[in-house]
DNA sequence: TTTTCTGCAAACGATTTGCATACAC
DNA sequence: GTGTATGCAAATCGTTTGCAGAAAA
């Protein structure tokens, strides 16, 4: 059961670094509470908010979801869309270990927990001396529906 | 022994898709079998080639690099520094399965071939039904080079 | 009251596109 | 000749930054 984080969360870790607890930073968290597994853009964020509160400037967006990753509430990623996304962190340092699995047919993006890779990062060092802090995974294919749908390898002809 | 493209490949296979052979087209390819083991960016490309010839396009730069990788002479690559890097395709369909490793240290890009994740994508499939097609591994972490320099996870404070 | 924040608009860097000219076939 | 490619400049897209006013501590 992965613990989240919550508003409480974010006020300790704004003021151990001297920042302002504000409605903006709150209602961005919020976003991301509310929609657990979703995979975010600056632009979907403020899209959201924007339509609940007035004016949200696209600085704010962009200056607080920062933030927020680097006090480790959010985690950013780069699902190679040309837009930076942002999913809500666990408390679970395994979060770590969860890999992104994204359809080419209907671009849902999925997850799949795993370890094996600890074992590539001790061969990578073993054979090229290279010592792996952070790795970025990603798996691109046909999610189970889409491949029912008559998505898949083999009719990929059928574009 | 990876077998290299050559400006003939370019030739056939621009001719495959009546597009025509120009010398800016072999030129770039040929900046890119030049420097095997590197990986390019666009602008380094255009940097390259401007400095033996007069006029390059920045646009005839992207426009073919974005051909030679739908030819399937190159490859793109994107190690998160915000531009897209391209490296020369092997004939080996094995070329797929080699990760670039990242040296948040020096920048260095070195390189690492397995097969381990031919387990881990059927495993996906076993357990998601999700049918992988491709992955992009990028990992991240302190070269030898830079470790014995000081830097590595025991010094990472040394910012 | 002091410092940090916000929102706007302008700046930015990578990439794309429109268009007239130049070149491969 | 005909159609594709080139080079330039302007446009676009995601993101960042400068700045004056607003709000948290």
């Amino acid at each position: 059961m992965a613990r989240i984080f919550t508003v409480d969360d974010l006020r300790d870790r704004l003021q151990a670094r001297q920042h302002k607890m504000t409605p903006q930073r709150q209602m961005i968290l919020q976003v991301f509470i509310e929609r657990p597994g979703e995979h975010l853009s600056a632009e979907e964020v403020q899209g959201i908010l924007r339509d609940n509160f007035d004016s949200f400037g696209m600085a704010t967006v962009y200056r607080n979801i920062e933030l927020l990753t680097d006090l480790e509430l959010l985690q950013k990623i780069d699902l190679g869309d040309g837009k930076a996304r942002y999913e809500l962190n666990t408390k679970e340092p395994t979060s770590h270990n969860h890999h992104h699995l994204i359809c080419i047919a209907c671009g849902k993006i999925s997850e799949f927990n795993d370890d094996l890779l600890d074992g590539l990062e001790r061969s990578i060092f073993e054979k090229c001396g290279f010592e792996v802090t952070d790795h970025q995974v990603k798996f691109f294919g046909y999610c189970q529906e889409c491949r029912e749908a008559g998505y898949g390898a083999e009719n990929d002809d059928a574009d």
